[in-house]
DNA sequence: GCTTATCATGACCGGACGGTCAACTAAAAA
DNA sequence: TTTTTAGTTGACCGTCCGGTCATGATAAGC
């Protein structure tokens, strides 16, 4: 019953480009309604607060992370070597990003993590799960190469992952996630 | 010639509390002020803007980590037990102020990196130029261990490093920092 | 003690913020 | 076709934001 609109799924677009873009504050209701073509009233409409949209916005960022990895991780090649390939993909998502945005965007879960985990439980344990996630992959792609102490390394390999992301990004050098490829092969065996 | 003060530093000092716990867009001007006992006007006539406060926040920092280094990486001990130590130390002041605030509040330099080095140049370049420091002390100490690939190497631990604070932030858990030690131990030989 | 430069004060600015609401529109279900 | 319900709109709210400024207080240098 009722109308049927897509402007739900404009808005959380849209705060996903300006949240990714600039975080959590610097991405105003106002100015995500305005990319989305919507009133702010209709925003309530479909959003309880801003920290709810920016709950949906990691939801989403977790579907385009969950196939990124799924590509990056897939069994067509030996495990070390997917692992090498899954930064070698990362690298050249923030290369692209840096083409078009002129500087390094990061990552979506790392950057909210850091504004928000202080003062926002909930988005806390979303970026917390999302990690976890991550960590259990990879934990999964030790245990295949039947390395030891898989679940630890899993740890500092997303570690390593997010810190060289952030590094990325404060140097605006994407190319420095490359360089974590070899050392990567080099450290796990 | 005319009076003096100490409001310059009550202000920097309680702009450093602010927005290590909250970041910069949490940390208002007004509560900088009232925290630091001055009226909004001082703190005009002390500096140009917030982000020329965040400069001086980001240099104040940089004075705390650097002793923090030297203790850290001291040679005391032989290079690779002062990189565990690096890790045991960092670990240690996490859990304090978990105790302190109740929560993680992680690496002042990485909070502040991952949310404002897409829109403030002069930040950014602040930020790279710690990290950068950081890096080149942990490649002399690679040097030292007479390891190779050391300025790589080197590149790689401040990832981790970084990436470590920041997943213990998100999971508010200090202790994973103390993980990455063995496995930075086992990984750098 | 007078001058002078520094610091302190509090009122004020325009605008942006997140959020609310009652009235209205339109489409799906009956 | 009528009812029902979801979606739309734009004006509006109080608050806080970073930032300004004229005025007044105070201590250092002479």
């Amino acid at each position: 019953m009722g109308r049927t609109s897509d402007a739900k799924e404009r808005i959380v677009r849209s705060a996903m480009e300006l949240m990714h873009a600039g975080g959590y504050a610097q991405a105003g209701v106002q100015e995500i309604c305005l990319r989305a073509g919507v009133r702010k009233g209709s925003f309530y409409h479909f959003f309880a607060s801003k920290s709810a949209l920016a709950l949906a916005v990691i939801a989403r960022f977790r579907l385009f992370s969950d196939q990124f990895f799924d590509r990056a991780l897939a069994s067509d090649l030996p495990p070390l070597q997917r692992l090498e390939r899954l930064f070698q993909m990362a690298a050249a998502l923030q290369e692209e990003t840096q083409r078009e945005n002129g500087f390094v965007k990061g990552c979506p879960f790392g950057n909210l993590a850091s504004e928000m985990s202080g003062h926002d439980e909930a988005l806390r344990l979303a970026l917390a799960a999302t990690f976890t996630s991550l960590q259990h992959r990879l934990s999964e792609l030790l245990q295949e190469a039947a390395l030891p102490h898989a679940e630890e390394k899993a740890e500092a390999l997303v570690s390593l992952f997010e810190g060289a992301i952030l590094l990325a990004k404060t140097h605006n050098d994407p190319h420095l996630i490359r360089r974590m490829a070899p050392i990567v092969q080099q450290w796990i065996r």
